[in-house]
DNA sequence: TGCCGTAATATGGTATACCATCATACAGTA
DNA sequence: TACTGTATGATGGTATACCATATTACGGCA
């Protein structure tokens, strides 16, 4: 009875709430839809073959995430970013890496060095290929076991959400101040001072890269 | 034309989601339904007087937002809340509301050193007081102004967010530790730092303030 | 008496129907 | 021709209907 082969199977129902949620997250952070887009929701269900309840229900998740807005009286729209709510998302990330980056320091062993330094080769090999997509997958992946090895999952949802919110920021800044070498690098240097447990470097090199990416996505939103 | 009278009319049609939403929010923060409780869709629309659409629209937002979980093929509960997860809100708190502090000490103007040292006056009536709501009421109004001097708002809407999520323990800290000096006594040093400018004693105020707190939250987390 | 199977019930998931409101377009009138 | 009023369509808000699944309760059988 307690053979692994007997244990509670996995049966996740898996509702189609589920699934719409992820591809409207998905498509929005990918940018196909624009900001200020209006959503509307027939035709999205038309799309997606759903009903409007799944739908809409999604939009509400949505909506308190911070990717799509409510026009009173009018409908969804994607949510619009500003230079002032950006600058102070980067900043709010700032504090969360470093504070997760310094707590995953304190915390290294053997297994949790060894899978940073296996996510920065990815995250290299990526950079190297020069593909947005992968890129910012095996960012997140990097960054995600930082947040793991701190223990910091509460932090790791806000920095995720705060992340879908700069997403268009993100893909530029990271197709171009990456490619770039000073990302990748700085990305080395996290890595080596937290392996090392360095904190206050891993607190430097995390600085250093978010103040880049930070007036990169400045330039980016005062032109708009 | 360009009189008061005649400018564009403020129409919201408040939809019976945002009542249901605040009203059903209220009740989870203020503790009416109890951590892991479910939350039966169709007595809760004989409650409200409202269809389950709107209900479930709301959980949806309110999953959103850390307040509800959802248990798969089982339907929604009250989220519950583990010491690891409120040992991160309370860092990530001190985290935000030092920044902030920090941030409106140095935009400190009179207009806003005013504003503070009334709510401060307002906050201390309500410890004088004694009563609960209106404690907690005071206390968010006092950190409201410290973030909207900061200019802090996406900060501040996670801050309340978070808040949100450990409000249990806030009710009973608030009750417990304020009364009995310190709690105030902090504030007054958090609001005497940023008016005279000096963010390091804000800083470290709030520091004491919040440890203080976690402290209080983590004996009653574990012996529960 | 204890166990198993089936029926009934509870409950969430999904689709659809209906209504109110707002925008737009068209037609009629001055 | 210009303006106004009405009709039509688009769209979000809300309610309801229906289905699938999971739990519970009850009754029959060994």
């Amino acid at each position: 009875m307690t053979s692994p082969i007997m244990s509670k199977i996995n049966h996740q129902p898996q509702t189609l709430r589920d699934i719409v949620q992820e591809r409207m997250r998905e498509a929005i952070i990918s940018g196909q839809f624009a900001p200020g887009e209006r959503l509307v929701e027939r035709p999205l269900c038309d799309q997606l073959g759903v009903s409007r309840t799944v739908v809409r229900e999604t939009i509400r998740y949505l909506e308190a995430e911070g990717l799509v807005e409510i026009l009173p009286g009018k409908g969804p729209i994607v949510a619009q970013l500003t230079w002032a709510d950006a600058r102070q998302i980067y900043d709010i990330r700032q504090m969360l890496e470093t504070a997760a980056a310094t707590e995953c320091a304190r915390n290294i062993t053997p297994q949790l060095a060894e899978r940073l330094r296996a996510a920065l080769q990815s995250l290299q090999e990526a950079v190297a290929a020069g593909v947005p997509t992968p890129m910012l997958r095996a960012t997140t992946e990097f960054y995600r076991i930082i947040f793991d090895g701190a223990g910091h999952n509460v932090a790791w949802e806000i920095a995720q959400r705060l992340n879908g919110r700069i997403s268009r920021l993100r893909a530029v800044t990271l197709s171009t101040a990456e490619r770039q070498k000073p990302g990748p690098a700085h990305m080395q240097d996290i890595c080596e001072a937290i392996v090392s447990g360095d904190a206050k470097a891993a607190q430097a090199a995390i600085e250093q890269h978010l103040s880049d990416a930070k007036q990169t996505a400045e330039r980016l939103l005062q032109e708009k």
